[in-house]
DNA sequence: TTGTAAGCGTTATCAT
DNA sequence: ATGATAACGCTTACAA
């Protein structure tokens, strides 16, 4: 059995609230006295019982985070910054699949954490779909960090058109979505295009299922088996760059000789791909940091609701051998 | 201010016990009652607080999953296989990172967690540092579920013979480790080739600082400045034979048509390298299944002490293209 | 069938 | 400077 506060007043002949005093470091504490408890704390090898603090305070120091795998790096990643970020606030963080409809409802609704952080696939219905589940309710106000999707895809396509590049192609378009991450990296491209005084050609826009490496290979085979020419991809993220590399390399296709290559999310994978991924990097500890922040803060003004915040992190373009610069073509 | 059991019962004009009953399906509840006090529930979004529960019950129904990094995918994919596994017993999952000497002890020594689950690199050292650091204390008994790390690197190794392989480079040996993941994977390497008649020959053995796909490209670049021939490689795990696809893609050496290679751990990426990796799978999600288990045995045997307990799980050969039988040499 | 009350281990408000 | 004692919200003997 674990030793209680009890155990510890009674064999330093004190009464809790004296071990309590000498744990929370209170002032007016005589030194003999505090020196008494913390020998008796030492011998019975006290430890606060957390679940009883917690009912006292109301708060567990745990916030989830729900997220649909973590065998995709994206969220892989995106987790371990958090769960550091977490730290520094002194938080630990349980992690939840979140399986389609009951996005992470168990531990949470149960108040088992004193917030929830939600990362998605960035498509439209689900983000909407998350909404009615919030235990909170849907007056609740919600924070949200996001990234510049639509700059930084944009950044991307005029990273490729810099090159000389003119057939860009655009690949993880997703047909139904119309406001998620997929839509607003779509009007990137196509607003670099314009800018550059090209018309967007809808056959060089290539629709995906998923944004995984399987796609990007498949739609890449695709795209070569159309014959549809061009010199160029702009993928909506990583995994479908990595996927069209694959590709690319098994057709004989040399990158960036021939086509230049473009991703988006700076995974750790993207360094080791044959050849080395030139990609947008979202920000992620940022988004990692801000986010725990914000919640924290929430989580600190229980009572006073602050008003829902969004905040948009910067990104970069970070270079690398998929782009690098032909030196003849 | 969330609702509480007294909420409820005086609401429904009963006594709190009359509510718990009901909540927890007792029996002897007159309909009419109950029916009374799950209106009042539904009328006041009554949730159980799982804290006060927790505070009776001494469970929290949470374990804690103390790893090194999710950024390396076989932890992402273990960790996933976890929370899947914990979930099926009612377990919610706490994850933390290891970082050197005070391997998870946060919440774990404070009483958040139920039980603790270890995975590290397989390194001598880790290991034995971790037992000092159990909340429990050292003499507490300890399950340890493991994979045949021996017998599937020799089941690695005369696959490659049996293609015909003679030349077959170890690629992870660890010079120090002499009771970890690394000695007993060379170990499974040096029996093959004895049991075939081979001689072993130390240029094969090449070692690296870490199992990651940097060093396996690392190394891999070194052996072949070495100009030691080879015609198969035998990776310690899967990133390490990733990295060295990637030298032999650099370099322009077919695989499998020149060297054939063979990895460790079935990661996702395995099968969408170029070409996909031939690995063993060394049964993650029975191990996930087994751990979970186990620990909520012991869980639930509070007081009883389990024995220590030490399961062994079976792996498979996966075949894939990077030991294709080659067509002619 | 339902109610009363004790107690889980803390923290915090009073007194003293 | 320290000690009783009442919460926190729940489960569960024991009574009624």
């Amino acid at each position: 059995m674990a030793a209680t506060l009890s155990d510890v007043a009674q064999l330093a002949g004190v009464s809790i609230k004296t071990v309590s005093n000498v744990i929370h470091d209170h002032p007016n504490i005589r030194p003999a006295t505090k020196q008494r408890v913390l020998d008796a704390i030492a011998a019975v090898g006290y430890r606060p019982n957390l679940t009883a603090r917690n009912l006292r305070s109301g708060r567990t120091g745990v916030i989830s985070l729900v997220l649909p795998t973590l065998r995709n790096p994206y969220f892989a990643e995106l987790a371990e910054a958090v769960i550091e970020a977490a730290e520094r606030e002194g938080l630990s963080v349980l992690i939840e699949q979140s399986r389609g409809a009951d996005a992470g409802a168990r531990a949470s609704t149960a108040q088992l954490v004193d917030g929830m952080l939600f990362s998605t696939l960035g498509s439209e219905a689900e983000d909407t779909g998350l909404y009615a589940q919030l235990p909170a309710g849907p007056h609740s106000p919600v924070d949200h960090v996001t990234m510049r999707n639509t700059e930084a895809i944009r950044a991307a396509t005029e990273h490729l058109l810099a090159l000389g590049r003119r057939r860009i192609v655009a690949l993880g378009a997703r047909p139904g979505d119309t406001s998620g991450a997929g839509s607003l990296r779509l009007l990137g491209y196509r607003q670099a295009l314009a800018a550059a005084g090209l018309d967007s050609r809808p056959e060089l826009e290539r629709a995906v299922e998923s944004w995984t490496r399987f796609d990007g290979a498949a739609a890449t085979e695709a795209l070569l088996n159309s014959g549809t020419p061009f010199d160029g991809i702009v993928a909506f993220n990583d995994a479908l760059a990595l996927g069209a590399l694959r590709t690319l390399g098994q057709r004989g296709i040399r990158v960036p000789e021939q086509v230049s290559v473009i991703g988006f999310d700076d995974l750790d994978d993207a360094r080791y791909s044959l050849p080395a991924l030139t990609t947008i990097s979202p920000g992620r500890e940022q988004i990692a940091t801000l986010a725990v922040q914000m919640l924290a803060e929430r989580i600190a003004e229980r009572g006073e609701p602050l008003p829902a915040r969004t905040i948009t992190v910067p990104f970069a373009l970070v270079e690398r051998e998929s782009t690098a610069q032909a030196s003849a073509d």
